[in-house]
DNA sequence: CATGAATGAGGATTCATTCAT
DNA sequence: TATGAATGAATCCTCATTCAT
């Protein structure tokens, strides 16, 4: 209904040009509403992106727990990351916009789902140190946020820079440069 | 003098809160000076935050070729990005909240900023290759790419999020994550 | 019913706040209805304004005309009005914040009630004249506006800044004031 | 200059149509600048307003404590209101159309310059008392409210609906009226 | 009778830029 | 070389009104 089509085009225009660039008016027309419209269904632009970065998030984060499942996080994570993004490209590019401005209005909700995503892969590598699969002396809550920025950035800088790579080609690459992690 | 003032001006405010979150007054302001000055010494707003850009990746650079010199390729690239934005941590915020936006007003200017980085770690790990100390089956490219985006946001996450950890620690994680480079 | 609730919610918001920051969404909500109600029920919100003027006029007209029978006019028009308005501060404050205005939507209709009330008190005057109760050299009509006036404007001059005071105070005050006119 | 311009414009505006009935487009219009000169002057118009408003309550202060010299305090005062509304009726109009909102934006400002007249006017008439010439039983402070509002009142209703009338013909007639003051 | 999602014209405000001094 | 008053296009947001249910 009219909350999600707004969604899909705040997301997709936000996304690429940033939100401070995108106009209300331009988002009512990509959804077909009328601009008072986003007023109704939302408290105004801010509040629209930042119900846009919570949701985002959610799907993300349902995606990293179903690799938790899997038997090798490492690559579980790498495959969710990627696979993510390759459907959601603005979305990587919204969150990489904005997650590390200082005082932005959108900083406390981000900083929570920042925390979210980390705590995650933090999750699945502490599996990993007790099942004595990872290099010891690996302080796990940086490794993850490390890990989490790595993923996210390659991520995007692949669907902005290098969009003819496969998602396979990407993957690879990564899981060579993280092999550190020694899950793969 | 006065164009320096500006640039640190604008380049403090411009990293924490996203050029199109600043004003010109208020650039002008936190450089003690009237805002016609800025119009004086650049074209304008955007012209400002180019040139600041292309500064910031010029010292930037100056550093990593520095690491050329040394014998373990990939831990002096990793101190050089680190200790650099730790430096100037505004600068990476900048750069972060700005280098994948596409149709950005600066993505011209981003695009050769970004490969002329690459290009230089990518000649450091082409180094590494000749030498037999990479593994198989990396290709440079996407590996430079990975690499020089891994960093770049490891080093603005600490700063934001984690800014009580030391350089140190910073450091190690990111040579644990990056083993699989082999550098190390 | 639903009208008689709109009155009250429409009469309470708009006096204290003037009809012009009032919206038609605080209304509806106030009288605890949807606001597709207010359109069901008045043609839309100046009609409601002017409807809530009109029924409020009625009401203290047949008020100060109840005043006729009393022996001394005067007294009886000022404890009148000052009750009235003690019932309804709101009304008060409504008609004060809109009456003089020039070109404003309701102004047809407040000339109306305004020479309305005027007149019914002229008649009592007009009645004083006739006894030689009434003072050399005044005429009638402007005292009669002048009274109303004053009235109306002590009356929420009472009720906005001097709450505290009894009606029998504020009553006393204008008698003084007023004796000039030498009903009391 | 500017600012004078736009007050005068603002005032001449406001006074008729009423605060909210006049846009920031038409302001400048009138005062023959660009929309954005009265942001560059004043933090908005709300602002504008309430600057306008103390300015006014001064100029009519001034004129009030003008009096003060005067034999006949009551008869001084009338003088002094009726004058003033006589040369600004659109400040007199914006006075009472906004005088007695409850929460209005200009609330607190209102009360201070209504606090401020009143206590002037309660001055001549405490010096009235010292000397006698105000009948017994008079409380000053209800009494000195009373006057102003009459005064205030009667001279916009004039201006507003009787704008045939001569200065001195309302003169007399408030001067009837309120005889009771024993001023006059 | 009543509802409330949707509309879009209207209006307040911001801010990059200009230019006379 | 520097200033800051003035500008006006661009943009966000409000809210009276409509209409399908």
């Amino acid at each position: 209904m009219t909350r999600q089509k707004l969604f899909d085009a705040a997301l997709r225009l936000v996304g690429e040009r940033g939100a401070a660039h995108v106009t209300v008016d331009e988002i009512a027309a990509e959804a077909g509403v009328a601009k008072g419209t986003v007023y109704y269904n939302f408290a105004g632009k801010d509040a629209l992106v930042d119900e846009l970065l919570r949701h985002g998030v959610d799907l993300l984060a349902a995606r990293l727990r179903a690799a938790e499942s899997a038997d090798d996080a490492v690559p579980a994570l790498v495959e969710g990351m990627l696979g993510f993004f390759a459907e959601y490209p603005a979305f990587g590019q919204l969150l990489v916009g904005e997650l590390w401005r200082t005082p932005g209005q959108w900083h406390d909700t981000l900083r929570l789902l920042r925390d979210d995503l980390v705590s995650i892969i933090r999750g699945h590598m502490g599996r990993l140190a007790d099942t004595g699969r990872l290099p010891a002396g690996v302080d796990v809550g940086t490794a993850a946020a490390a890990l989490f920025g790595t993923l996210l950035v390659v991520a995007v800088d692949w669907q902005v820079f290098q969009p003819e790579r496969t998602l396979a080609q990407t993957r690879d690459a990564v899981l060579v440069l993280v092999r550190g992690l020694g899950g793969a």
